[in-house]
RNA sequence: GGGCCAUUAGCUCAGUUGGUUAGAGCAUCCGCCUUUUAAGCGGAGUGUCGAAGGUUCGAGUCCUUCAUGGCCCA
């Protein structure tokens, strides 16, 4: 395939980045470019920048040859401007470089606004320069990059062809934005806390496992972010939150990556009550900033986050929907009967409230569409929360749904020293009866507890579930730039 | 972990009942064209049909295994 080789495309713009050269146009070599407009500026501004002229830079995204004349889109970060190039106007020597321009190079111009017979807002270039060559062929321009595995592994490309995932990334970006806007209004300090756990403790799940040589010890990548918070809380300050990584060693599904990000808070002298009012106020907040409205769409249903969110009770729920108080039920034995019954298959090695936390999970927690407070869970289950007084095998917690997810996850924190270690080693128990999903036994938080935490109200908040929700997003992968993949076989 | 689906040119996709030399659009290359815009017109090149086995006179197409991804379930 010899004749083949110089049609290789690659090839083809390694010939054309050499003869650009040989004309004294290095395309890695400019520093620096006087942009002195975006192309959404020079259509929303044209009336005042009519025949000025105008720096702009910019990936081609579009040629259109019509041999004296060409029309070239230029792609910068707020949108596309149109420039006509002409051999009167740039020069005959400058117009023929032109044809050694791909698709995806990038190049800056210098020109005058004016529009088209047609009515499009168009620089008339007096002179080009170009600032980068792509030696790879971008994806089709009518239809974007479709393909799923390469949109996740070249983000890049992704972003380059499909306008509306730039659309959700700015979203995101955004959101967090607001959100640190929003707690630092309110008081709130924000705090960075470590990844590189001992132990990795504030919620169940496993663990991503590392070692630190120089210590020669093993270390875990962090699961939530409550422990060090709460010392902070213990520390002093009233009001703390972080949005960080986490980390944890489970599946992947449209709803799960390995890394993923995590708002928590805590504040002082408050309960969980109070953080129903804040996760209220956020959203409501977050949606009128980003999207202008309480009212939201997510895959089709209609969403109001409004304020006041129901309030449902668990144990109620679950009796009204099965005919069965849990609070009765007193065996695991009991417990997989119960499940049983209902026709929901359980893990055998489910202790009897996590067997519950299952049947919540298939018979009640898919209906809540509008946003919900679920509340009143265990104490087995919950082993940093505090106990409802009046039900103290229940406590002060709540998970919000949206759209049939968990979306957030508060409680009033535990702050008695002597429940917290007696919790510590139920799990501790569990853990030995083979859960691999146990609280592990924190001496150094309890230490902390045993200084003396105020009452305080905590609340966690998945960030891409989050933006999931604002973006209309199916799936998680959708709004995390670069997910967990499995390395390709070939290729990047 | 289980089920279903996908994988064909750089990209987006066709490909009939298993049948000759695997196609289209975009992109690329050559030629023409000074207000086009999915520009147009004429010409050209482009494939390990995801991988490895198998069935068959003959496999992109059927079978098995594997890989990667997607959706659903656990």
């Amino acid at each position: 395939m010899s004749s083949g080789e110089t049609f290789d495309p690659r090839q083809v713009r390694l010939d054309k980045l050499a003869r650009l050269r040989e004309h004294g146009m290095d395309p890695y070599q400019a520093t620096t470019f006087p942009v002195d407009h975006l192309s959404r500026e020079i259509t929303s501004d044209y009336d005042t920048l009519e025949g000025q002229e105008v720096s702009v830079a910019g990936r081609i995204m579009a040629m259109r040859g019509h041999g004296r004349a060409w029309f070239i889109d230029l792609h910068d970060s707020q949108g596309r401007i149109q420039c006509h190039f002409t051999e009167d106007e740039v020069g005959l020597d400058a117009f023929h470089l032109l044809t050694e321009l791909d698709l995806g190079d990038i190049i800056g111009v210098t020109g005058v606004v004016f529009k088209t017979r047609r009515g499009e807002v168009t620089i008339q270039v007096r002179s080009f320069q170009v600032l980068a060559k792509s030696l790879q062929d971008l994806p089709d321009k009518r239809h974007g990059l479709k393909d799923v595995d390469l949109r996740y592994r070249q983000r890049y490309l992704d972003l380059l062809s499909n306008p509306e995932v730039r659309e959700t990334f700015r979203m995101r970006s955004e959101t967090v934005s607001f959100l640190r806007r929003f707690f630092d209004q309110r008081g709130f300090i924000e705090v960075e806390t470590p990844v590189l756990l001992t132990l990795a403790g504030g919620t169940e799940a496993r663990p991503f496992a590392t070692h630190h040589n120089a210590l020669d010890m093993d270390l875990y990548l962090r699961i939530a972010l409550e422990l060090h918070l709460k010392r902070l809380i213990v520390g002093g300050y009233d009001k703390v939150y972080e949005i960080g990584r986490v980390f944890r060693n489970e599946g992947i599904s449209t709803r799960h990556n390995p890394e993923f990000t995590m708002l928590e808070l805590y504040q002082a002298y408050t309960d969980f009550h109070g953080i129903m009012s804040l996760v209220e106020d956020m959203l409501v907040s977050v949606a009128a900033e980003l999207l202008g409205s309480p009212v939201i769409t997510y895959q089709g249903s209609v969403i109001d986050l409004t304020p006041p969110y129901a309030r449902i009770d668990l144990v109620e729920q679950l009796l009204a929907k099965t005919g069965v108080r849990w609070t009765q039920i007193r065996t695991d034995q009991d417990a997989h009967q119960f499940a049983e019954s209902l026709g929901i298959k359980t893990d055998p090695s489910l202790a009897r409230a996590q067997v519950m936390d299952k049947i919540v999970s298939v018979v009640i927690e898919p209906e809540l569409i509008q946003p919900t407070f679920l509340w009143h869970h265990p104490v087995d289950i919950s082993p940093l929360a505090k106990r409802d007084p009046k039900a103290p095998e229940l406590t002060e917690r709540f998970e919000l749904f949206v759209a049939g997810r968990e979306l957030a996850n508060a409680f009033s924190e535990l702050n008695d020293p002597l429940d917290q270690r007696e919790r510590f080693v139920e799990q501790q128990r569990q853990r030995l009866g083979g859960n691999q999903e146990t609280h592990p036994f924190d001496e150094d938080f309890l230490t902390a507890l045993e200084h003396g935490m105020p009452p305080t109200g905590g609340l966690g908040v998945g960030i891409d579930r989050l933006v999931m929700l604002l973006t209309d997003s199916a799936s998680i992968r959708d709004v995390v730039l670069f997910p967990t993949m499995r390395p390709a076989e070939n290729g990047p």
